[in-house]
Parts: C-alpha cells; structure tokens; sequence
DNA sequence: TATTTTATCGAAAACGTTTTCGATTTACCG
DNA sequence: CGGTAAATCGAAAACGTTTTCGATAAAATA
C-alpha cells in the first residue's frame, strides 16, 4: 500500500500533475470547479506530500538541528523544552544532539547537521570548545545561526544569553551586604564565557567593596559531575581552608546541592557558620533543606527566543531580505532562600 | 557558492554523472583509474551528497522520530541520552517531539513524523493515551515502531520495558520483611500501563503477606508535578491518617523526594517513624538526607536497547526480511538506603 | 466581427541522486 | 583469428514535487 501521489490524483480526474499540484496549493489558475475535485479526491485517498520530493524541490525541509552539551540536565532539558514547543508550533521538527562536552564531537555534529541539510542550527557549546571553525563554516554556507547559553563572542551571528557577569556581581554584592566577608567561588570550566563571566562578576563584587580577592578560595569544577565537584571541592576547602570561609558561591545549582551535601553530613550549620548561594534556579534548590539561594536563569524562555530569532532569520533568508544578528540578553533575578 | 553536485564533477572529468556516482559509491565496474580521479576531485571540491535527492531515491532518510512525554524529566533525559548515543553511532539522527502528557497532541506528532518521512518511531506514552489507533496507523504504513516505557499491551509490535509488577513487588515484600506493616502506595496515573503494574505489584505483596489491601492507603499523584505530587499526598495522609501508617511507596523517585520534604518539615522521622521507598534510583535519592531506598531503572540503557531494536527492524524491512516482534524486559534492582 | 482581456490548463524542466541495462572495448583462450 | 568473457562506461528512467511559461478557450470590449 504505497501512498498517494499527484500522479495517482491526477490520473484519476483525468488532469494533469501540475494543475493539482496548484489545486491543492492554492494557486488562482485553477477553477474552483476543479479545485473542489481534486481537493475532495485527495482527501478521501489520504494525500500527502512526499518530504523528501519536497525538500528536494524547496531547497529546505523544515527541520532544525540543536546541539546541547547534554539532555541529562534540568537547563538543558528546559531549553530544550522550550525550543521543540516553538519550533512544533511554526512547523518545524528539532533534530537532537549531544556534544557531551567533547569538542571533537561537537564538530562532527555540526557537519552532520550540515550534509543533514537542515535550514538553521541552535548550538550551546561544550565546555572543551576553544576554536570556532567548525562555527563558521556554518555561517559561510549561509546556514542561519544561533548560540544561547554557552556562546563565545568570537561568531558574528544572533545570540541569546543572560548577563552572567551581572547576575554573579548581584549574588555575590548580596552576600557582601549581608555581611559576608570571606567568600568562596566554586567555578566552572575554564573555556565557557558564561563560566568566566561568572568568575568575574564575582571577582569585581569582591573588588567593589574593598574585600582582596583570595585566588585560594576559587575552586574548579571541571569533572562533568556538579554534584560531586560540590561535594569535593566543599571538602577540599574545608580541609584546607580550616572553617575562615563564611559563604560559597556556585556556578550551579546542582554544585550548591553538593556542597549542601557536604555541610549537612559535617553538621556544618547553614547560613550561620558557612552561606550558600547557587546559580540556575533549579527545582531541587528550592526544596532541599536548608533551601538555596539562586539566580533565576529562564531557561525555556530562553530556548523559545533561541528558536524564534532562528525562525525568523530562516525566513528573512528565504526571502532574501537582509538582517540584524541580534543579541538578547535575558532578565535574571535573585532568588533568596535559607541558605544566605 | 553552491554546493558541489555530481553533475560538476562529471563535466570536470569528462565522464558521466553514473560514473562519478558509482566511483564514490564503489562500484566494481568502475577502473581504479577514474575511481581515484573522481575521488580526488570529490575531495578536492569539497563534495557532499545532497540528501534531499538521496532521500527521495532512496526513499529513506536516516532519520528516527521519538516522542516522549517530556524532556525535563531525569528518566526522559537518559533514556533520550542511549537512544541519540546509539542512533549517532550507526548513523542516524534523531527527531525530538514531546507530548507533555497529552493525548491529542500525541495524536498529531505521530502524524507529523509520518508526514516526514522518518525510518522509524520511538514512543513512551503519554499518561492520557487511551487508544491506540494512531499507533495502528503506523504500523499499517510498515512504518517500524518501538514503544518504551509507557507502553501498550494492544499494539503488536516490539517493546522494551522493565518488570514493573515484580520490581514493585520485590520493594514492597522488602518493606514488609522488614518489619512495616501499614504501607501507604503513591501511585501514578491511572492509564499507564507501568502505573498499574506497580500498583498491582504493592497490592500483591501484601496479599501475599497477610496485609489487608486498604484502598484509603492509596493516594494518587496525577498533576504532572511529581514533587508537589508527593508532598500534598503526604500532607492529606498525615492529617486523614493520623499516623498509623509506617512506610509508603511510590512510584517515583520525585514523588518520594516531595515526601520527604515533607516528614523533614513536620519532623517525622525517617525511617523509625515512617520508612520511604522511591522508584527509578534519581541520582538525588541518593543525595538527600535520609538517602531513599528505590529501585534501580536503567533508563540509559533501555533508550539505547529501543533504539537498536528499531534500527534493527528498519534494516530487516529494507533487506525484506521476515522479523519478529520482541518485548525486552531489563532487569532491576532494589537500591537499599536510610529511608528504609 | 475583430480584437483584446481573462480564465484555465498542461508540457516540460528542474531539483540531484541511484540503478538498471545495454553498449563498447579490451583481454583471454583455444 | 574467431569467439567468448571480462572490464569499463554512459544513457536514461526513476523518485515526486514545484514552477515557469506558453497554449487554448472563453469572455469582454470595441
């Protein structure tokens, strides 16, 4: 039982491919006599398009393709979200992949998504991303672009981010008001800008209000297991560091919980003796005890800008109009909890 | 600048567009001679086969679809993790579609995937799937179909599942060696096949025991927020049952950690005053404080098992041949910690 | 009636590939 | 040297659609 063709339709109705074809498209040459006929024929035998016929003649095929460093993480997976929501509603269907943090993949992906023939490409890149070639081959075959999350600035294309650099400065400002003095960052990966951007809001908060930054209270966490570099680095500090600190900062809210971990098993008191504050505003953060305070990071919001500014370069190019590469720059807020 | 097509490469040459086709296909009847020729220019010109024609003469475009009832779920992410892992490796890509639970929308992604052209199609049913001529319908196209998870025991065709009657079972009969004799059940939404499995496992186990089966035991959790799920359940228990229950089991890993919350806030001791068993081993269950006993689900491996079977069955049906359906059932395993 | 306008249709090319099948050439063997 | 076998190539059809452009017929206008 093979489907449908025009051929089939148009055989039938004793016309020709074309005239159904603009039957069913729309077209004004077609008498609405017709039109009618072949309308009701190809519904009643259950027409429809063959894609890949389609794809072949359009040029386009209504697919996008999304590199993410990982599915297995509630940002992601909330990007994500967002993304195959708007992209369904337009008409689009999202084609999934993960870099897992590895650079190497992460270029072959984009040449897979690239010989795929995908009409635009929504990439997070990995932690381990520190050339962009594979990033402007996408731009020179004119395949629309866009970065969110983990960007780098070095790519002209369209963008969609939060200010990290700010929302840290905030978070880390707060705890300084509080009264917070000596106060820990546990970092991220050295290669993301958002990492960075994160490492120096909290560095300037420091500066700001005259407390000399401390390299020895920067830990990394680097081990793809936020959890665990929570855990780890809470424990290293508290080894190393003898009790002097009174508060850490994270790079994540996953990372916060590890520490959590770390202070609950050690009866370490939360905020008295040590704060907390994370950076995500995942769910967990919200319920565990003590609660975590966070920065409020919209991510499905934004996956739907993501998508909705490649949709639209999609279009702008379809038509030959030119454009802007446009950077949004999310909100974030503070969201306090117990833990500060 | 266009991409290279075969045609380019024939009139460089000065041979035909089938034998530049054949020479980078392998061909035996092409010499060695013009087969290094062609394939160094291929090279050389950068030359990428253009899908959209190999699609249509192929009638197939290395692509799966699978629908999920959500991304932002932890099982979802690493079942989605094997399945694209998998998929990647023996060179497919994947087409990501959510149902968010719903039955119509469901409905309408099958379709979607149809319309596309996908190989095959992998699907975890939503919670509200009530009948099951969508999936009918594919399977009328000859369209391979996995169903995982979420299954239905009404569509013939191959499934990969776990045990959930006996891994209920198993948890259950654990809490009652244990010495608890009043378990209250959480459970899941009344359609899903694996809800009423576990409920069936619980409801045997205390058969089985001795154990009335008290219907007002059984609390259910069908917001679609697992966690809010958990906690309102225990709060309506606390207060309807004054305590006179001593264990409760979940269907969930969330629902247990909205539990949890709870017997934390109201100061309920775990397990001396009332044990906890989860399901599905969330890295948090771990994490928590008391940690929660669950039963280990391997989420990874039953995408990557699912999408193999698919890719399985999408190569029988190219070759023509005969195949059966399978139903693979992966084990589990009860994962003990404090909350038990 | 002659001419122009409008409405309706279809032939054919194009998208780029794969594959069948026949043609031609070369090598081989007796 | 005649004949067969093997090696090498390419013409052409096919996949199913979209779209341009010209053709025809009907209607409108003068």
């Amino acid at each position: 039982m093979k489907p449908v063709t025009l051929k089939q339709i148009a055989e039938q109705l004793n016309i020709s491919i074309t005239t159904v074809s603009k039957a069913l498209k729309g077209y004004t040459d077609v008498s609405k006599k017709t039109k009618k006929k072949v309308q009701k024929l190809a519904k009643k035998l259950n027409y429809v398009p063959n894609s890949y016929a389609v794809n072949l003649r359009t040029k386009s095929s209504k697919t996008i393709g999304v590199i993410v460093p990982t599915t297995v993480h509630h940002f992601f997976s909330n990007v994500l979200k967002g993304i195959i929501t708007v992209a369904e509603k337009k008409g689009y269907l999202v084609i999934l992949l993960q870099s897992n943090e590895d650079f190497k993949l992460e270029k072959k992906q984009i040449n897979l998504l690239l010989n795929k023939g995908i009409d635009g490409i929504l990439i997070s890149l990995s932690n381990k991303t520190n050339s962009y070639k594979h990033l402007e081959k996408v731009m020179d075959q004119e395949i629309p672009l866009v970065l969110f999350d983990k960007i780098t600035k070095s790519i002209h294309c369209s963008k969609v981010i939060i200010n990290d650099r700010k929302a840290s400065y905030d978070a880390v400002t707060y705890l300084i008001k509080k009264g917070y003095k000596r106060i820990a960052h546990f970092r991220g990966d050295l290669n993301p800008q958002n990492s960075i951007d994160r490492f120096l809001g909290y560095k300037q908060a420091l500066l700001d209000n005259n407390i000399t930054f401390d390299q020895k209270l920067v830990y990394l966490c680097n081990n793809n297991k936020d959890f665990e570099d929570g855990y780890n680095n809470a424990k290293k500090l508290f080894e190393e560091d003898k009790h002097t600190v009174d508060a850490i900062f994270t790079i994540t809210d996953v990372v916060a919980t590890g520490v959590l971990k770390y202070l609950n098993d050690h009866q370490i008191k939360i905020p008295e003796e040590v704060a907390l504050f994370g950076f995500s505003n995942w769910f967990m953060s919200s319920v565990v005890s003590p609660s975590i305070s966070t920065v409020n990071q919209p991510a499905e919001e934004m996956g739907k800008k993501a998508v909705k500014i490649l949709l639209n370069e999609i279009k702008n190019k379809k038509k030959k109009i030119a454009f802007d590469y446009a950077t949004i720059v999310l909100p974030t807020e503070l969201v306090i909890r117990e833990s500060s």
